[in-house]
DNA sequence: TGCTAATAGTTAGACGGTGAACTAGTTTCT
DNA sequence: AGAAACTAGTTCACCGTCTAACTATTAGCA
């Protein structure tokens, strides 16, 4: 049930207990707030860093290729997108997105249509060796995301979940 | 005690909904992992949003610029340090520092002399301009930390970094 | 209807980051 | 003492992203 059962520090425990020692009266600081960005912030960057090792040894596709390929292969059915939808979901501006998937087109990874029925848009989808691309590298990724979190318990992240999701539903309001 | 107690979904609830879905009999796929990954990330990149949005604001100093300042700030007394410290504390290349560190020169936040007992080395300290420009978004920073984890009881605070702990002390063995 | 405003996508220029090459100074070892 | 190996910091070329400006197309409305 993730008490205070006795764990070992981590490297975080050192870093809050310096700081919680230099502002030692000094109300304003919560430990336990910065302790937690900083570890979300450790996992995150460690799971970027396993990504980046994985994409960089294939050679075949950088992450950020993997990830426009991902948002577009994930949409709702049919398999296609406007390059704004898929900008969206990746949390990147349409500029980059202009150039992410001028490389995926390039790679023939994806073919970019016009829509005739408003001639403004463009239609993004995935040829068959995108599919293939993808579906080659997503269950590698699913693994990858599990070993990082490995170290808890069905329980234990059911838990997680519920904490996280009280931060979300706050942030979303 | 972030139970399944009947809680609102969050976006993330959906997204993860309709991924469980696309893969029903896939055992690969770890709903709970996923999503704990996926929230770790919006929140995460909402921190850096709202940093970003109040550094833009006072048009003084740059986040990045603020983290270097930062890190020069908490090193262990007397309060200077060495590129090379700099860059592994903010966790970016040197040559990033190098970069960070003209413009923090440049601006007299900090100094940058050499070593004389080692002619190699640089050593950065913080002006008095500096240390006043650290003290005025300190606190402003952790009142935003505070903001985004309000959600959370101080209970649930720690039950959160017990899980996290959990995980890096795995990742850092 | 035709002018205006809004929308989709791209392009241009700047910025901050990276890895690799480079300079300068220090340590190690015979 | 001198050569080789190592270390600290910087410079350089390249990348991916961002903002802002621009083109083309569609929608709204007097």
């Amino acid at each position: 049930m993730a008490r205070d059962d006795d764990q070992e520090q981590d490297s975080v425990d050192q870093h809050v207990a310096r700081w919680s020692a230099f502002w030692k009266n000094e109300p304003a600081f919560a430990p336990e707030v910065e302790g937690a960005l900083v570890r979300m912030n450790f996992i995150q960057r460690e799971a970027r860093r396993a990504d980046a090792v994985a994409f960089a040894e294939s050679r075949e596709l950088t992450s950020e290729d993997y990830k426009t390929l991902h948002v577009l292969m994930i949409q709702p059915w049919p398999v296609e997108a406007t390059p704004a939808q898929l900008a969206e979901a990746a949390k990147v501006t349409r500029a980059a997105m202009t150039s992410r998937l001028d490389r995926l087109v390039a790679a023939e990874l994806v073919t970019r249509e016009n829509d005739e029925t408003d001639r403004r848009r463009v239609l993004i989808r995935p040829t068959a060796a995108g599919r293939a691309m993808w579906s080659k590298y997503i269950f590698e990724g699913m693994a990858r995301d599990q070993r990082l979190l490995r170290a808890l318990s069905h329980e234990e992240l059911i838990q997680l979940n519920g904490l996280l999701r009280k931060v979300l539903l706050d942030l979303e309001s």
